[in-house]
DNA sequence: AAGTGGTCTAGACCACGGT
DNA sequence: CCGTGGTCTAGACCACTTG
């Protein structure tokens, strides 16, 4: 069935391949089968195999798929609802966060947008908290939380502790300060090798960079960037959770 | 510059040549400004056309290039802020809403996603009111608002209208119904034909799908599905409409 | 008509996961 | 080790925009 209908607007054999394979996944394929490999589905629709990978990168980028190499592509799960914004605006680490500390640097340079928000000059010592935000064994984000040195009284003695301990000693300094609002930036991304590794996927796969700005004092006081797998997650924000427990 | 640096993890050509354009875009080149062709950069680059495009690919995804075809490659200009969530909840078409309206339908088949978050049966009536969001002469947005012929009391006469006068119609009759709660959840898609036209994108591009559900009478009353320019556009939450503002 | 990006091919080799 | 998906090549032709 290589190029049997020609219509007036040639639709390109790419996409017609991917109509054709979302259908069969909706009818003939249950969630975690094994498709046949990358060879023998070309060979089956006539096309060579780059031609049927573009069409199996866009399902996997529309969370129809997953590939993982030396295994195979199987057929992915609904999307999870995940809660990005919640009902009451909370530093992060409150209680009832879904966020795991990972660990803390300090550093003296920051992402130019980060220190642009932060309003901090090159030089100024920033820590920076990682988080890891997980579901059922699959990660789900990775986050580098950046806190000015300047805004928490005592973090020189910080430097005595290393990893989760490090980050919960900041986090928990955040919670005594007054929040005063908050507001977030959503937008799409590839991942650095860093996160990627964190998330488990290849370097340069689709995220969903969430900025988070917390206002306190006046002024921003802590900045921080979310990146969200996009092939899995669906991004929920309002005041009922209900929603983020839809299927998709 | 082939391949002469090896390395413990040997990096992947097209991510190498990533990095390489991207820090040429952030000194050497304006933003508008026109890029050699792939045929030539690839020669430059001593790599195959399809390395350079997978390159060229990502960077258009991080909205930093921008392609079109027939004309070339051009350098982007920073995201665009698009403010998503109004700081007080209204209805869509409410006075100082960005949309405009384009036209209505009235269908008895909705996407099984919006049939499920109305509680609607197949063939019921659903009007389907489509608008657009533009900035600056700049497509950002299309989106599909679907509202149940059931909640509108007067729907009937609306057959005797067409297009934007049609679609006015029925947002007006929603402005009298009291909104009661709204929530949202955002997701990366690939663009349906029709949304690509829009967009001025090719069918299969990426878009951030904003789905929102309109709560009234202790009901699913409308949703919207809101497909923006993932290359272009950075949507913003928040009180605060400041960040809006900021450049990426 | 010329030049651009978009699609497609038929190969090849590599990195990774499981056996 | 084998089989998988990931990367890469060197071509070809097509669709579109512009002069």
């Amino acid at each position: 069935m290589g190029t049997t209908q020609l219509e007036t607007v040639p639709e390109p054999k790419y996409w017609h391949l991917k109509t054709v394979l979302s259908e069969a996944l909706d009818s003939e394929f249950a969630v975690g089968e094994i498709l046949p490999n990358e060879r023998d589905l070309a060979a089956r629709f006539g096309v060579a195999r780059a031609t049927l990978r573009q069409a199996l990168e866009q399902l996997e980028l529309e969370g129809r798929l997953q590939r993982r190499r030396g295994v195979g592509t199987t057929v992915a799960p609904p999307r999870v609802g995940v809660a990005v914004a919640p009902a009451r605006h909370s530093w992060p680490g409150a209680a009832g966060d879904d966020w795991q500390p990972v660990g803390c640097d300090v550093s003296d340079t920051v992402p130019s947008v980060v220190a642009r928000l932060l309003e901090t000059a090159a030089g100024d010592r920033v820590h920076i908290v990682r988080r890891s935000r997980v579901t059922q064994d699959r990660p789900l984000a990775a986050e580098s939380l950046y806190v000015p040195a300047a805004v928490i009284p005592g973090s020189a003695q910080f430097d005595l502790l290393t990893g989760p301990a490090r980050a919960h000693a900041v986090l928990q300094e955040l919670q005594s300060l007054e929040l005063e609002g908050q507001d977030r930036t959503v937008e799409l991304g590839s991942a650095r090798a860093e996160d990627a590794k964190q998330l488990d996927r290849l370097p340069g796969a689709p995220v969903l960079v969430v900025t988070t700005r917390y206002v306190s004092g006046g002024r921003t006081t802590a900045v921080a960037v979310s990146t969200y797998r996009a092939d899995t997650c669906r991004l929920t924000f309002g005041e009922s959770d209900a929603v983020a427990f839809l299927a998709g």
